[in-house]
DNA sequence: AGCACGCCGACT
DNA sequence: GTCGGCGTGCTC
C-alpha cells in the first residue's frame, strides 16, 4: 500500500503530494486525514495524508515513519473543503488545511500534550482491610487521615490531598489512582427558558424552518434591537430537536460577548465555543468536543467555520456585513463563502443576518438569489433614536475643535439625568488623508471617486486605485483658505479633553490601546454594566455588542474621518458603523438620542443614517458603484507586488499588469499599478493592480500562472486577493 | 522550508 | 591554498 503525503512546509514549490510506502505494521492503521512522520530529503518532518492507493509508483519510494495522530483527522467533507478553499484562494493545499486546524493540531506540529488530565485516588480494598490498617499504624497521621477523607468522601482529585501519604499509599497498593480528561471550558447546564417570538420573529422562523433540509441562503435583515437573536436561538433549537447540529459565527467574539452567554444559558454543554482569543488548550477541547459529537452547537468567529461538525442542519452568520468574515492573511478566504460550501455540502440553509446588510448580500437578496427576511421594529416599546447632524464649520470658527456646543449641552443633560453618554471617535485611516479645516473639503479620484492619499515626499495626492496624481497645495480649491493639512484627533486626547469638561463624571475609554490584555475588555464591559461609568469613549469597537440599557447619548466625533478612508467602500461601511452606533442609544424605555458631527452636514450617506433610511443608502450607493463599475456589479482582484528594491518593485508590477491587459479577456479592465494604500510597510514597497470583471474564463489560469512566477523570483513577492474587502 | 552542491572572493 | 558567501536545484 502507499500513501500520498502533503508535507508540512506550506511553499508553493511543495505543493504537491509525495508518495510512501505504508510499512506492514501500519497497514489498516492508516486513513487518509491522518498526520504522519516521513523521511523527507536528509530529515524527518510531518507529513498529512491525503490518498491511500494500491499501485506501484514507478519511482522508488520511503517508508512512512510513524504516525503522529491516529484518532483526530480531518473528515471527508473537510478533505474536500481544504480543496475548495486552495483552489478559490490560490493558496497551497498544505496551507488550508493548516489553516482548517486549529494550533495544537497543525501538520507542523508535534507536541501532544494539550489534553487536560486530573488525577483521582480512590479506594481498591475492602474497608475492613483499610480499617484494619489503620489500626495497625497508628502513627502514620497524615496516611490515616487521607483514608479517613477517601472514605468520607469517595473518589477525591490528588492534587486535594497529602501529597507524600498518596504516595506510600499507593505503593502499598491500598488506594489506587486514575485519570480523566476534562475539558477546560464548561458552560455548565442549561437554565434559561425560550422567550416568545413575537408575530413577524414568528414569520422569519418559520420561514426558515420551512426550509431545513434544503440548500437556502437567506438574508434576515433586523434593525438594531429588533431581536434577531432570539430568532436564530429558536432555530437552532428546532434543528437541535431533529438531532443535527448548527454554527453560529460573530464577526469578533470580544465584542459579542453578550451573544456567547445567551447561547451558554439557552444550550449549556451542548456548546462549544471556537475563537482566536482562546489558548491552544481550550481551542484543543473545544475542537474534540465538536469532533466526538458531544455538542451540537458552535458558536465562534470566523475559524469556526471549519469546525469538524458533523451533520449540520443549519448556519448562521450574524453581522454578516463585518469585514472581519474576510481573512486579511493567506489564505484569504471568506466565511460567508465556505458557510455557502459546506451548506450545499449538508443540504442546509444558511442565514445572513445584520441590520445593514453588504451592498452584495443586499443586491442578492433583491434579485431572489437570497430569500429575503425582515424584522422591522425594534422589540418592546425602544424606539429608534433621534439622530442629529451638526455642521462643524460654525463650530470650528468658534474655536470648538472637538466638542460642539449642542453636544457639550446634551452630554451635561443626559449626565444630569444620571444616563450614561457613549462617545464614537472613527478610527484613522491607515493612509494620510488631508482636508480643508475650514470647509472640510477632500481631494478625490475624478476617476475612482475614493480620497486621494497624500505623499509627503513629493508633495502629491495620489489616487491608490489607479494612480491617478495631483500636486497638493495649501489653498482649498474649494473655500480658497489656506486651511488644508493633515489633522487628526486620538482617543487619548478625546479622554483628556472631556476629563477637563466633565471632571466629576467617571469616565472609561475603550480602544485597542486598553483592551490588549486578555480578559480586560470582558472587564471593563462588566463595570460598565455594573454601572461604574457615566461615559464611555472609544473606536468603532464600542458599535457592536453593547447593550446597555442606560446609555441614551450616542456622540460621533469625526464622522469625516470613516467617510473619507479612501476605499470604495468608504461610504457603505460609515453607513453601518454608525447605523449600528445610533443602536446604542435608548435600548429600553428611555429615548435614546444620536449627535454626529461633521463637516459636510449635506453629505448623503450621513443623510440616510439620521432618517434611518438603509434602503435609501443602498440605492445611492448602488448606483456609484454600477456607474465606476465597482462590486456588486463587477468583482475585484487585487495584486499586490512587494519587494525591498523599489525599481524593482516598480518594473515588475508593470509586467504583471502588461500581462494581464494581454491575456485576459476584453471587458476585464486593468487599473494601475499605483501604489497601495499603505506604500511601504516595513521596507517593503508595494505596489497594486486592480482588475474589474463581471465573466472572465480566463482569470483563474492567469492569476495562477502568475502566482507561480513569482515562486522562483526572489526579490520580488506577490499578493493575490480574489474579492478583496478593501483595496 | 531546509539542505547540499557548487562556484567565486578575501583571509587565518 | 581554504573558509564561507549565497545562487540553484531537489526533496517521494
Amino acid at each position: 500500500m502507499y500513501a500520498d503525503v502533503l508535507v508540512q512546509y506550506g511553499v508553493k514549490s511543495l505543493d504537491h503530494t509525495f508518495t510512501y510506502h505504508i510499512p506492514q505494521e501500519l497497514v489498516g492503521d492508516l486513513t487518509v486525514g491522518m498526520k504522519v512522520v516521513v523521511p523527507f530529503g536528509k530529515k524527518e518532518i510531518n507529513g498529512f495524508i491525503v490518498n491511500i492507493s494500491n499501485s506501484k509508483p514507478e519511482i522508488e519510494v520511503k517508508d512512512i515513519k510513524s504516525i503522529i495522530t491516529k484518532e483526530l483527522k480531518l473528515n471527508e467533507e473537510l478533505m474536500e473543503l481544504g480543496k475548495y478553499l486552495s483552489s478559490k484562494t490560490l493558496c497551497t493545499l498544505i496551507a488550508s488545511y493548516q489553516t482548517m486546524l486549529p494550533t495544537s493540531l497543525k501538520i507542523n506540529n508535534s507536541k501532544e500534550t494539550y489534553e487536560l488530565k486530573r488525577k483521582i485516588i480512590y479506594i481498591n480494598r475492602d474497608l475492613v482491610e483499610i480499617e484494619h490498617y489503620i489500626e495497625n499504624n497508628k502513627r502514620a497521621r497524615a496516611q490515616i487521615e487521607t483514608l479517613e477523607y477517601l472514605i468520607e468522601n469517595g473518589d477525591t482529585l490528588k492534587s486535594e490531598l497529602n501529597a507524600s501519604a498518596v504516595k506510600r499509599l499507593l505503593e502499598l497498593n491500598l488506594v489506587s489512582e486514575k485519570t480523566e480528561s476534562i475539558y477546560r471550558i464548561d458552560p455548565g447546564i442549561a437554565y434559561e427558558e425560550e422567550n416568545e417570538l413575537n408575530d413577524e420573529q414568528n414569520r422569519c422562523f418559520e420561514e426558515v424552518r420551512n426550509s431545513f433540509n434544503r440548500e437556502n441562503v437567506f438574508l434576515l435583515h433586523g434593525v438594531t434591537g429588533s431581536g434577531k437573536t432570539e430568532v436564530y436561538m429558536h432555530l437552532v433549537s428546532e434543528v437541535i430537536k431533529s438531532g443535527k447540529c448548527a454554527i453560529v459565527l460573530v464577526p469578533e467574539i470580544s465584542l459579542t460577548t453578550q451573544i456567547v452567554k445567551r447561547f451558554y444559558c439557552r444550550f449549556g454543554n451542548d456548546v462549544a465555543i471556537f475563537h482566536s482569543n482562546l489558548s491552544d488548550g481550550e481551542k484543543f477541547d473545544e475542537y474534540k468536543k465538536i469532533e466526538n459529537g458531544d455538542v451540537h452547537i458552535v458558536v465562534g468567529t470566523r475559524s469556526a467555520i471549519f469546525t469538524p461538525i458533523k451533520n449540520i442542519g443549519l448556519i448562521i452568520i450574524d453581522e454578516e456585513h463585518s469585514s472581519n468574515y474576510k481573512q486579511d492573511n493567506n489564505p484569504r478566504y471568506h466565511a460567508i463563502d465556505i458557510a455557502k460550501w459546506r451548506s450545499h455540502y449538508h443540504k442546509c440553509p444558511l442565514i445572513l443576518g445584520s441590520a445593514t446588510p453588504s451592498l452584495e448580500t443586499m443586491a442578492r437578496a433583491e434579485k431572489g438569489v437570497y430569500k429575503y427576511l425582515s424584522l422591522s421594529k425594534r422589540i418592546g416599546n425602544s424606539k429608534l433614536p433621534e439622530i442629529k447632524i451638526i455642521d462643524m464649520q460654525p463650530e470650528f470658527r468658534k474655536k470648538n475643535m472637538i466638542l460642539s456646543e449642542e453636544l457639550q449641552l446634551d452630554i451635561m443633560k443626559t449626565l444630569e439625568k444620571k444616563e450614561m453618554v457613549m462617545i464614537l471617535l472613527n478610527r484613522r485611516g491607515y493612509s494620510t488623508i488631508i482636508t480643508c479645516a475650514s470647509c472640510g473639503f477632500t481631494y478625490k479620484c475624478p476617476h475612482c471617486d475614493i480620497t486621494l492619499t497624500y505623499h509627503k515626499t513629493s508633495n502629491h495626492l495620489r489616487c491608490h486605485y489607479c494612480g491617478y496624481t495631483v500636486i497638493n497645495s495649501k489653498t482649498c480649491p474649494n473655500c480658497h483658505e489656506d486651511a488644508i493639512r493633515d489633522y487628526g484627533l486620538g482617543t487619548e486626547k478625546l479622554e483628556s479633553y472631556i476629563r477637563e469638561l466633565y471632571p466629576s463624571y467617571r469616565i472609561v475609554r475603550m480602544d485597542a490601546d486598553t483592551t490588549t490584555k486578555k480578559g480586560s475588555h470582558e472587564r471593563i464591559i462588566n463595570d460598565i454594566e455594573n454601572g461604574e461609568y457615566d461615559i464611555i469613549i472609544g473606536t468603532q469597537m464600542i458599535s457592536k455588542g453593547f447593550d446597555f440599557k442606560r446609555v441614551t447619548l450616542v456622540g460621533i466625533i469625526n464622522a469625516d474621518e470613516s467617510l473619507n478612508i479612501p476605499d470604495f467602500r468608504s461610504g457603505e461601511n460609515t453607513f453601518s458603523l454608525l447605523s449600528q452606533v445610533s443602536g446604542r442609544a435608548g435600548r429600553s424605555d428611555l429615548p435614546g438620542s444620536v449627535v454626529i458631527q461633521t463637516f459636510n452636514p449635506d453629505n448623503k450617506t450621513l443623510g440616510f443614517v439620521s432618517s434611518h433610511d438603509y434602503m435609501g443608502n443602498y440605492k445611492y450607493e448602488m448606483e456609484i458603484r454600477k456607474k465606476l463599475k465597482y462590486p456588486p456589479y463587477y468583482y475585484l482582484v487585487s495584486l499586490k507586488v512587494i519587494s525591498k528594491d523599489y525599481q524593482a518593485a516598480s518594473k515588475e508590477s508593470t509586467k504583471v499588469a502588461e500581462y494581464l491587459r494581454k491575456n485576459l479577456s476584453k471587458t476585464s479592465i486593468i487599473l494601475g499599478p499605483s501604489t497601495a494604500n499603505v506604500f511601504k510597510i516595513n521596507n517593503y514597497y508595494r505596489f497594486q493592480i486592480v482588475i474589474k470583471y463581471r465573466f472572465d474564463d480566463k482569470l483563474m489560469d492567469v492569476l495562477k500562472f502568475i502566482d507561480n512566477q513569482y515562486i522562483l523570483n526572489k526579490t520580488t513577492n506577490i499578493e493575490i486577493d480574489i474579492d478583496p474587502i478593501r483595496i
